[in-house]
RNA sequence: AGAUCCGUAGCUCAGCCUGGUUAGAGCACUACACUGAUAAUGUAGGGGUCAGCAGUUCAAAUCUGCUCGGGUCUACCA
């Protein structure tokens, strides 16, 4: 137990941060702080799976910090919180860096490379920059255990994945299909909606676009175009802004019951006469108007005017199976009837031409379509991204640039040069328009035919609604609209992904699909190894028969071949799963389960809190969600706070590339964990995306830290001096002065709001009150005035109490502010709890968060010190606006009493408006008629009800009441108004009079509060002015001689006649003031300092007496 | 293209739900003061078409609609 408390020469935040780091890690602090809750109510918390495979940036400290401050709060407030950290070790972004670093592309895989040393590559690349994640952990004060986490490429992990998905193939909720899906030839990978989804994936990109001209084909359907033509030059016209896909077209859609027009006109291109279809409320945007019904006869090429004649209108309906003649007639598909006109409601008149091109291979809707009508499906492109062998002149040609070939020569455009030769693009232009780009390779995603798993979880759609209702969202708006709209449009989840490094699918299948296992644990894969083998014989399984399966991953899985139940060898489905899975499974993974913690898992789900970025939203919070509902038909977490975006301070958003990214660990270093945290907590809410500032950092630095750290060190320079450890009982309330229950009252109401905040994850709101206690009723009220209590007198029941109140202040806010800014809070409450031991706790983290005590609040109380606080400010301004300084003693102020109770209050804090503004007294006026100058306002709210319409002449004829109106309505408590010759009664409650002016006095008022100041300065206060004067000189020359606050002091001034009387009159003051043991007045001095007196200058000898 | 959130002082934010006096705070700036809390503090000052327009109302920063600007999201549809 130390005896004094340490005193600081300076705040160093950085500082306190790393020695408190140090006395973590000593007293296993956080350790500490799960077991010391054994047996309390779990509140159970997940931690999204990072990526250790990127650095960490300031983005990550602020979801963290909310994390952690929860965590550290509900420990505080008596829960067990465990907190499992954990890492995202799968996935695109590791396998397309090793795919980098080693030099080599997707296709070199199993052949350049074996599987087998690219995945270890991964396992080794993935966590490279876990020190420096774990480093940030430490140095940010996020308490997560990072000794025990779940990492998701260890085979346990991947058991219980395993596990999860034999339960949702058991339930029927995974099934395999064709489907036209998001596919990333740069990555040869498909993409799931969510990868689709991440932010930045719809970039605005410039296309070449063609509207086609198919040919009609006569017949009987479409006898009445060729008739209304009168040519057999009949085309139907089609938009598209991928012309790559127009080899592979193989049917035309249009909208049944929109209209189209059958319009005449000539080929822009090649001049030559031609008659077109299209939507008719689409004419407009293809044909100028000053060509309508023009000169055909005289049209020649180059006419700016091209004549066009609309010829006929028809419902799409009509058209309906119309034929027309292939466009690139490269390639026909082997089965179904194609080239013909479809029905489908997908068509709009947005924009093109209302006929849709559809190319089933390359579109859902066109699919879609394309299978209703049996119009087979051509699929020109292959996985690489370029055409076909068949595809004529284009065939071996990339569609979009994915080599980044220099030379790359857009296949568009010349899709686009040969239709236009061969009178078939009606109109070529680029196009700018939002197109979904690949997450990691930023290049243009292909919409393409691929085989797939999917989960079933539109099945369970409804369910997932009604279930995310019960969830508490933070902000409310991200639930119920962002979120929920997503549920309300989801889709089947495909899984599936043709990668090497992640989870593999545990499906086995024969080759002809008519068997398939799903294997859910380890145990049941070795037993179908063994069983295998024993019926397939050979070499099946040779290397996995003795000690089983090592590895869960590629390429031993595949190696492993399974048996039907009539003897047919089984392989595995080739894909991997999607790592969202991995993420959303790891409520369950994370413990193994079901393979071990089963209680575990049982007391940790679902969770009470996770918090991630509002990008999550489609991500991890919309997988936990999933899973959740699928398997256990529950939520996978009761509360979830998004916290948004940050920006630069120029409201820019960070990245690499504009070089405007925050350090994190330079932020820290430079200006200590806590003072970030806080910053980025109290800035904004942690919903709104938020413009980071170091200079923010350093405002809060100075406002709060620094304000703290200097009434600590206040607190703690005289409570040595004084040998204040809190040794003796707890004086009860009733008993300290009133500004200690003041403060302690306003103290308890803090402890109330941060509660409520907190309860309500609003630690914005927590932080600002609490900042605004500690600087403006702490520092700049409580100690202010209570100085003097702190250094005068004798060590007794009035300093004892002083030291108590302002002990608990700091101790309590300590604590409050302990999840914030977990350094500070340790540091300052450890600086007080060594001397004063009122905790036996080790850490201010392992104890209880403050309890308002109610009966310590006491609302009168706070209102009468608001009284004190304005009237101060009020003659305050008054002085200064007369220049008469606070030094200067004057006389009395007047304050006149709009009720009794208000006399009442103010007279329980006189003492403390009399010294703050150094005034001897204080008048109250009760009776003010004549006297003072009053002024009535009306009292909208009330009276805007009563009067309605007439509330403006009724403003008017307030503001023209005279002195004797406004009697007479305080006289009798009403008055008769006549508005527009209607009687109104008007009430007292209808208006708020204010004394606005004491005619000869000063006067300032603040609301209805007014004060006037006598500023007459008697001889007897100048003197007295004069020695306050003379003891402000002398104790800066005390100080300036670097005297001890102790040290006795004998003073000789030669002072001026003015000043003679004062320092006669109060010798015993001043020299009790300054600590000095005499006081003389001498006629001259040679020596010592030279002071200045209003305006009077004489010189002063201070001697420390030895 | 739609949905949604947002727009208040040079900057960061309150106030809006529940309409009502002269729209607030902090930072920054200016001036003065204070100096045994001093990397603080006090007082005063400048700084606002509350994005714009219209409507409802006696009264709109606040409620409604539209427009503009920004963010986020959804959709990819030629």
């Amino acid at each position: 137990m130390a005896s004094q408390y340490q005193e600081y020469n300076q705040l160093n935040l950085p500082q306190i941060g790393k020695e408190v780091l140090q006395q973590w890690e000593a007293q296993q602090a956080f350790e500490q702080s799960v077991t010391l809750r054994e047996g309390a109510t779990p509140f159970v918390f997940y931690e999204g799976p990072s990526s250790a495979y990127g650095m960490p940036g300031i983005h990550h400290v602020i979801s963290r910090t909310l994390k952690d401050l929860v965590c550290r709060y509900k420990t505080m407030k008596g829960f067990q919180v465990k907190r499992k950290g954990g890492w995202d070790t799968h996935g695109l972004p590791v396998e397309l860096g090793v795919e980098k670093s080693l030099g080599i592309t997707k296709e070199d895989i199993g052949k350049k490379i074996s599987i087998e040393e690219y995945n270890d590559t991964c396992r080794r690349e993935v966590l490279k920059y876990k020190d420096k994640w774990d480093e940030l952990t430490q140095k940010m004060g996020y308490w997560v255990d990072l000794k025990h986490p779940y990492v998701t490429f260890e085979n346990n992990y991947i058991e219980s994945l395993w596990w999860c998905l034999q339960q949702l193939y058991k339930k029927g909720y995974l099934y395999k299909s064709v489907s036209i899906q998001p596919y990333s030839p740069a990555a040869g990978s498909g993409l799931s909606s969510a990868e689709l989804n991440q932010p930045g994936c719809y970039k605005d990109v410039k296309d070449t676009t063609v509207v086609a001209m198919f040919k009609a084909v006569e017949g009987d359907r479409s006898r009445f175009l060729f008739e209304a033509a009168g040519t057999d030059q009949v085309f139907f016209l089609a938009w598209t802004t991928t012309p790559w896909t127009l080899p592979s077209n193989l049917g035309l859609t249009v909208g049944a019951n929109i209209e189209y027009a059958l319009v005449r006109t000539f080929n822009p291109y090649t001049h030559l006469p031609v008659c077109v279809i299209l939507a008719k409320d689409l004419v407009d945007r293809h044909f100028k108007k000053e060509g309508e019904d023009g000169d055909f006869a005289n049209y020649k090429e180059g006419d700016k005017i091209i004549p066009w004649q609309v010829l006929s209108v028809f419902r799409g309906s009509q058209l309906e199976n119309i034929r027309y003649e292939q466009l690139l007639p490269y390639v026909q598909p082997e089965e179904g009837d194609p080239f013909r006109i479809l029905i489908g409601d997908f068509v709009t008149t947005e924009d093109g031409t209302g006929i849709v091109h559809t190319a089933p291979a390359f579109g859902a809707d066109d699919n879609r379509v394309g299978k209703k009508y049996g119009i087979g499906i051509l699929t020109l492109v292959d996985k690489q991204g370029k055409f076909l062998d068949t595809v004529g002149e284009f065939a071996g040609r990339y569609v979009k640039n994915y080599k980044d070939d220099p030379q790359y020569k857009d296949v568009d455009v010349d899709i686009a040069v040969k239709l236009k030769k061969e009178n078939r693009a009606f109109k070529v232009e680029k196009y700018e328009h939002s197109y979904p780009h690949c997450w990691r390779t930023d290049k243009p995603v292909l919409y393409y035919p691929l085989d797939a798993w999917f989960i079933k979880t539109t099945a369970l759609k409804d369910r997932m609604v009604e279930l995310n209702t019960t969830i508490n969202w933070k902000p409310a708006f991200t639930g119920t609209g962002r979120f929920g709209n997503w549920l309300e449009n989801m889709v089947d989840w495909n899984l599936s992904r043709s990668r090497f490094w992640g989870t593999p699918l545990p499906i086995w299948r024969t080759e002809d699909g008519s068997e398939e296992k799903c294997i859910g644990s380890i145990e049941e894969l070795n037993a179908e190894i063994r069983k295998a083998s024993e019926v397939l014989g050979g070499d099946v399984n040779k290397h996995y028969l003795h000690q089983g399966i090592l590895d869960l991953h590629k390429p031993y899985v595949d190696d492993i071949i399974l048996v039907s139940a009539d003897g047919k060898p089984m392989r595995r489905e080739p894909d991997l799963v999607d790592v969202w899975f991995d993420s959303g499974a790891m409520p369950y993974a994370q413990w193994h389960f079901p393979f071990e913690n089963k209680d575990v898992f049982e007391q940790n789900f679902p969770a009470d809190f996770i918090c991630e970025g509002v990008d999550q939203t489609r991500g991890w919070f919309y997988t936990l969600h999933v899973l959740g509902a699928l398997l256990f038909d529950s939520v996978a977490y009761k509360t979830v706070v998004s916290n948004g975006l940050v920006l630069d301070k120029n409201g820019v958003k960070m990245s690499k590339r504009l070089g405007n990214i925050i350090d994190p660990f330079k932020t820290i270093e430079e200006l200590g964990a806590d003072a970030t945290r806080w910053y980025l907590v109290t800035n904004a809410s942690p919903w709104d995306s938020m413009k980071f500032d170091t200079d923010g950092i350093k405002e809060v630095q100075r406002k709060l830290f620094s304000t703290l750290y200097n009434t600590y060190n206040f607190f703690a320079m005289y409570a040595n001096l004084d040998n204040f450890s809190f040794r003796e009982a707890y004086i009860p309330l009733q008993q300290r002065p009133e500004i200690d229950r003041w403060i302690i009252s306003v103290l308890n109401t803090l402890v109330k709001e941060v509660t409520t905040y907190l309860d309500d994850y609003e630690p914005t709101q927590a932080g600002r009150v609490i900042q605004e206690f500690v600087d403006e009723h702490l520092s700049n009220w409580y100690v202010r005035l209570c100085r003097r209590r702190f250094w005068k007198g004798e060590y007794e029941h009035d300093k004892i109490s002083a030291y108590q109140t302002l002990y608990e202040c700091l101790e309590k806010v300590a604590q409050l502010m302990a999840p914030v800014s977990p350094f500070f809070a340790e540091w300052l409450f450890g600086n007080l709890n060594k001397v004063g031991q009122r905790s036996t706790a080790a850490s201010v983290h392992h104890t209880d968060f403050p309890v308002t005590v109610a009966e310590a609040i006491d609302n009168e109380l706070e209102e009468r010190m608001q009284l004190a606080q304005d009237i101060s400010s009020l003659v305050l301004s008054l002085r200064k606006k007369v220049n008469i300084r606070v030094r200067q003693p004057l006389q009395k102020i007047l304050i006149p009493v709009l009720n009794p109770h208000m006399q009442v209050q103010v007279q329980k804090i006189e003492h403390l408006i009399k010294s703050e503004v150094n005034v001897k007294g204080i008048d109250y006026l009760t009776e003010t008629e004549g006297f003072i100058k009053k002024k009535i306002k009306p009292n909208y709210k009330a009276l805007g009800s009563k009067m309605g319409a007439k509330m403006k002449a009724v403003a008017a004829a307030i503001a023209a009441f005279t002195d004797a109106d406004i009697t007479v309505l305080e006289r009798d408590g009403v008055y008769n108004l006549l508005i527009d010759s209607e009687q109104l009664q008007l009430q007292l409650s209808d208006v708020e009079i204010i004394s606005e002016d004491i005619p000869g006095w000063t006067v300032a008022n603040k609301g209805a509060l007014t004060v006037a100041l006598d500023i007459t300065i008697t001889p007897q206060l100048q003197d007295e002015g004069n020695a306050r004067e003379l003891v402000n000189r002398i104790q800066k020359i005390r100080k300036d001689s670097g005297f001890e606050l102790t040290d006795r002091i004998m003073v000789k001034v030669a002072a001026s006649d003015t000043l003679k009387s004062a320092i006669i009159h109060y010798n015993d003051y001043i020299c009790t003031e300054i600590l000095a043991d005499s006081l003389e007045i001498v006629p001259q001095l040679q020596d010592g300092t030279e002071i200045e007196v209003n305006d009077l200058k004489f010189n002063v000898l201070v001697n420390k007496k030895s």
